[in-house]
DNA sequence: CCATGAACCTGGTCGC
DNA sequence: TGCGACCAGGTTCATG
């Protein structure tokens, strides 16, 4: 589902109920979920404790309790949201805590979510690579990075320990705007391109979040609202759609073993 | 170092 | 209507 507009908006989201809240029981559906803790590390390390926080970073929700952090990854279909009631209707429940007289709720038709609980930020840091929408992604940054290696683009942005938050949509959307080829290798992108990149990448994101995210199927936040964003994509789902720059038809390709849409006419190899 | 394929899961869509 | 094949906003691990 969720990549960093769609995480960011999850975040904000669930963030105004949660914080200074504490959460006082949780129910399992699908262990696994709980990938490196278990309800008795949840009864003595986050029962009872403050929620001091609660941000992204990448594509992951972290609870700051301030002696520990719970995080939580939705994967492909994960939905985080808070009601008043659990809705015995949903089918793909895989984790709810309640907190107050609410309930957080971790749903997941795919079930490939997971929430970890950690001492501290330290263990992803070290494992992720820069937010895209801070100065750490900048042109010089940008260029140094695309040189000392030698990458298909695509793969290369994708990748999480590189520049973190971006995943299929916003990959071909931020190419499509730079006028790249997905296969492009990383050290044969011109500057001029390189600072198109930059700029795209920023600009994709920032706008999506500020629509909500991309919905295409399951993605919602808040309980239902979908991401409007979907309405302004470019390359990403357009196959067989005109180029909104030349008119030539998008097509669908397979790079990085994800399905790519590229206008092949702007997006010379 | 880099690319590829499989695995983890369920459900929707498409062609026959 | 039914059934199989293929596809899906992600990540990780094993293999050349």
């Amino acid at each position: 589902m969720p990549e960093l507009p769609e995480v960011e908006t999850v975040t904000q989201s669930i963030k105004r109920h949660l914080v200074n809240k504490s959460f006082s029981s949780i129910k399992i559906r699908w262990p696994k979920t709980l990938e490196n803790f278990s309800t008795y590390d949840f009864e003595s390390k986050i029962k009872g404790r403050e929620i001091v926080d609660i941000y992204r970073r990448a594509k992951y929700i972290i609870f700051d309790f301030k002696s520990c952090i719970m995080t939580v990854h939705l994967r492909m279909t994960g939905k985080l949201y808070v009601v008043p009631k659990i809705d015995k209707n949903k089918k793909h429940i895989s984790v709810y805590l309640q907190f107050s007289d609410k309930y957080l709720i971790y749903e997941d038709t795919r079930k490939f979510g997971r929430f970890n609980l950690y001492d501290n930020i330290g263990v992803l840091n070290e494992k992720l690579g820069i937010e895209p929408l801070t100065e750490d992604l900048s042109f010089n940054w940008m260029r140094q990075n695309l040189r000392n290696r030698s990458r298909q683009i695509k793969s290369l942005l994708l990748d999480q320990s590189f520049i973190v938050g971006l995943g299929n949509i916003y990959t071909d959307e931020a190419l499509w705007y730079a006028k790249i080829h997905p296969l492009s290798k990383s050290d044969s992108i011109p500057d001029e391109k390189i600072k198109k990149l930059v700029i795209s990448i920023k600009d994709v994101l920032s706008k999506s979040i500020e629509s909500g995210g991309t919905t295409i199927r399951d993605y919602t936040y808040d309980y239902s609202y979908v991401g409007n964003y979907v309405l302004s994509l470019q390359a990403y789902g357009r196959k067989d759609n005109k180029c909104n720059r030349c008119d030539n038809l998008i097509t669908k390709h397979v790079v990085a073993q994800r399905g790519t849409y590229i206008c092949l006419e702007c997006q010379k190899q």
